[in-house]
RNA sequence: GGAUGGGUGGCAGAGCGGUCAAAUGCACCGGACUGUAAAUCCGGCGGGCGGAAGUCCUACGUUGGUUCGAACCCAACCCCAUCCA
């Protein structure tokens, strides 16, 4: 069998690892490999693609991955890297996130066959899990002293809010996962971001203590972009892998934007693209970097990988018209396919007929949240017809049939990239 | 339960009887500069009408009151923080 770590570590996925004799097990026989994953919301964002990619490596290597959503776990809430409590949430809100997060997965773990992956809710067993029980079987295992000492849990303890009983009580629970994975399941590796190493290393140290078996963990770097943030923040919140809640455009921009000094580094961690042809890449890209085509080729591949090839083609090209050409002059069809992300809203032909004032379609069509805005907008040169690089340059302007990009449709534009398809029926 | 302080725009935080649609900072939105970035700079940032000056409506925890006039004073209530029990 290939090397996975190998594989991992030259791809810079690979931070930590609990035994080097990993390694070894690894490339002799097929082992199964989980990670947890935060059911908190309809689907997952950017942040959990490097879990996504890592258990796709395994799988891809022969193994078989699990995915556990944290459904009993995020009832609770990880204090690691959240200084207040999280609300608990309730069972159909789960199972909604749950089929979410399936949906998100499919674009990178296959579900069937020899190897398939499985995704499993931590809340059928931690459900049915007794107090008394835990205590007995698990909590023994564990010293206060220790789970103190650690530094997300201490934060929380000097600061005034405390933490609750119940999320102390949360790396327990991970570890237990864990234990349960590997007695029923013969899962024999924890994955995760760096930032679950303690809670890791704490289930494969309960299942050496209690069944004397011998369990590994690895542990990804956390993806930082080139000024240390945390990926996947947009404007309006997360990078959400989910078409519905970000759209595939927003989705391949936010690739598009990304810094030349990082696009070596998330291909390599983020795609499979074979290492040369991401070296040759990268070069061609430093070469010209005005031209941004490493970005646009990551954001491409990012794309295809999590929308699919379709889709994938139809935004690069709708980036390309968008940033380069002129609209007017094209098709009804045409224009649909280039801003099929972009919101779109219908005003009657009759209205078009007589002349209708740009301020009142800003507010009707939502690129202007009232009509005082949608004034200054244009009076500070901020509304674009027709995606042309002057602005609208009156505050009277009234918009008619010669404003028309094709048949019948028209393409307004606020600022740099808010665009709005309107189209007269 | 008691004491004290406090509840103001998305957040933080001034204002403490008219000049307050409410300082300032952050966030946000336009613009300039750039390579679809960051930083920086300029403009804006409750809503309606108006070209504008302007005008009207809604808003300073809730409800009442005092006053020609209240975010600002009074009363009750509801929350929050800290200390005491």
């Amino acid at each position: 069998m290939s090397n996975v770590i190998q594989t991992l570590r030259e791809r810079g996925l690979l931070q930590d690892i609990t035994d080097p004799a990993l390694e070894d097990l690894c490339q002799k026989k097929s082992i199964r490999v989980y990670i947890g994953f935060d059911p908190t919301g309809r689907s997952l964002h950017a942040g959990s693609l490097v879990q996504l990619v890592t258990l796709r490596h395994f799988q891809l290597a022969g193994h078989h991955p699990i995915a556990v959503a944290g459904g009993g776990t995020g009832m609770i809430g990880d204090p690691s890297g959240r200084s207040s409590e999280r609300n608990l949430q309730d069972d159909e809100e789960l199972a909604l996130n749950l089929a979410g997060i399936r949906k998100c997965m499919e674009s990178f773990l296959n579900f069937e066959g020899e190897n398939a992956a499985e995704l499993i809710n931590n809340g059928d067993w931690l459900g049915s899990l007794g107090f008394i029980e835990f205590l007995r079987d698990v909590g023994k295992h564990f010293r206060v002293n220790e789970m103190i000492a650690k530094e997300s849990v201490r934060r929380r303890l000097e600061d005034q809010s405390g933490i609750s009983f119940t999320e102390f009580s949360y790396m327990l629970l991970q570890a237990y996962d864990f234990w349960y994975l590997y007695k029923n399941h013969g899962c024999t590796l924890q994955a995760g971001g760096s930032d679950q190493w303690g809670n890791i290393t704490a289930g494969a140290d309960l299942i050496r203590k209690t069944l004397g078996g011998e369990a590994y963990g690895v542990t990804t770097p956390l993806l930082l972009d080139g000024q240390g943030r945390k990926m996947g923040k947009t404007q309006k919140g997360a990078l959400w892998l989910d078409g519905d809640m970000v759209s595939p455009y927003e989705f391949y921009q936010y690739w598009v934007r990304q810094e030349d000094g990082d696009i070596g580094r998330y291909m390599k961690m983020l795609t499979f693209l074979p290492l040369e042809e991401i070296d040759a890449i990268v070069a061609e890209h430093e070469a010209a970097p005005e031209y941004r085509s490493g970005q646009k080729r990551l954001a491409y591949e990012m794309t295809l990988m999590v929308h699919g090839e379709a889709e994938a083609k139809k935004t690069q090209d709708a980036a390309a018209t968008i940033y380069s050409g002129s609209l007017s002059g094209r098709t009804d069809d045409e224009l649909r396919g280039v801003f099929q992300d972009a919101p779109s809203a219908t005003i009657p032909r009759s209205e078009l007929d007589e002349g209708v004032g740009t301020a009142d379609v800003l507010v009707r069509v939502n690129l202007a949240p009232s009509k005082k805005e949608a004034k200054r907008l244009l009076s500070q040169g901020g509304v674009y017809l027709n995606n042309s690089d002057t602005p609208i340059d009156s505050e009277k302007r009234q918009l008619t049939v010669e404003d028309l990009a094709s048949d019948s449709m028209m393409i307004l534009r606020t600022g740099k990239k808010n665009y709005c398809l309107v189209s007269f029926e």
